[in-house]
DNA sequence: CTGACTTTGTACTGACCGGTACAGAAAGCT
DNA sequence: AGCTTTCTGTACCGGTCAGTACAAAGTCAG
């Protein structure tokens, strides 16, 4: 994984795996966030110097987005799996669940990259905010056509409103993140998401 | 407000009044967070030059410490209000509420100063990070506690897991904070906060 | 081999960062 | 009047930031 992939044309064969630097340089962004993350920082995480950085990625910025594009495919892979759940009360569990793995990993940055990305930009990235913002609403949406299927399908009362329910979820979402960010331990937030379980409707 | 206002000893007066220029260092904070707010940023915002800021501050972290005692004195009062307040219920509303007034105020930036500069600081704020965090634990430790008096006084059903359901509360507040600085209008927050109320536990 | 082409490492750019040295200005004290 | 004390503005410090110019090195086609 640490060696080229790809069949050399022409000209001196790059030395690196894009794909490996690129994860390496996601783990940076991840801890560190847009701003927080210097190109030292990211040329020796990825083993490789700042020419070869600006010749494979385009700048800082194009690289950003290329590992939030691959954080989004590979770490929040729980979203998509929670919305094809058969109910509500399960799109829930797996997406807290979900969350609660992606934001405690073993020797991975604790919170989410997303929101501390989001957060943790200033206003020179004021267009990463604004992307990443915008792909925080789609999942949004998905979400809440996802409940509104769940009250015709009756596994979620008539009564609740679907977008404030998304909004409740989400924001435990981003709280599990912040609050592991913040350094509790798995065993509170746990607790955190079967309180949270528990107030789920029921149909 | 923006003249001196202690009788002047000796020297020189000062030539701008130091609450008021805490308050506006408080803007600036609150908008970009530690790292993100620079001294030209500070000094502008305050109308001082430099080596005023450094005679009457301290330094650019020792300023951020005042500032933030100035944040948590006087727009997070609605967390020892609603710790005041005599249901469980009650407690979990004037919070949500008092948060969203706080996190949606008209020309204030949005989002909760606390959750924005705990996530956005660099490892060179450190020891800003984890005293946020001890702050926040303090707050967290209350709610554990009222919690668990209201659950003697009745007004909280017998199965619920105190420290849990603070969790559930502080992911709203943190949530709130997020939501709010990516943008959403409040309508959306307080349909998110009828939401949460609804799946509050009845006694 | 020669020339075209691309990646490599070194060493640099100008801009900005937090922080300060210094001299002049404004007040009270004697 | 001086003298002391404190504040004010200018102009600077070394360090770090994102980004790049340039020449050496490696691989292809012919």
């Amino acid at each position: 994984m640490n060696k080229p992939e790809s069949i050399p044309v022409r000209g001196r064969p790059r030395e690196f795996c894009v794909d490996h630097a690129l994860a390496q340089a996601l783990r940076v962004f991840w801890t560190k966030g847009y701003e927080g993350a210097s190109l030292t920082d990211l040329t020796e995480a990825m083993g490789i110097t700042r020419p070869s950085l600006y010749a494979a990625f385009g700048n800082k910025e194009s690289l950003f987005r290329k590992a939030l594009d691959l954080y989004e495919r590979e770490k929040m892979a729980y979203i998509g799996q929670g919305l094809a759940e058969p109910t509500a009360r399960k799109v829930a569990e797996t997406m807290l669940r979900g969350a609660l793995e992606n934001v405690t990993g073993e020797d991975e940055p604790h919170g989410c990259m997303r929101v501390i990305a989001s957060v943790a930009c200033g206003p020179a990235a004021q267009s990463l905010h604004d992307e990443i913002v915008q792909r925080t609403e789609v999942f949004k949406q998905m979400m809440v056509d996802r409940f509104e299927r769940a009250k015709k399908e009756g596994d979620l009362p008539a009564h609740i409103d679907a977008l404030g329910l998304t909004g409740v979820l989400v924001a435990w979402l981003q709280g599990i993140s912040i609050q592991s960010n913040q350094g509790i331990n798995r065993k509170d937030l746990e607790r955190l998401i079967e309180t949270a379980l528990g107030l789920w409707p029921s149909p």
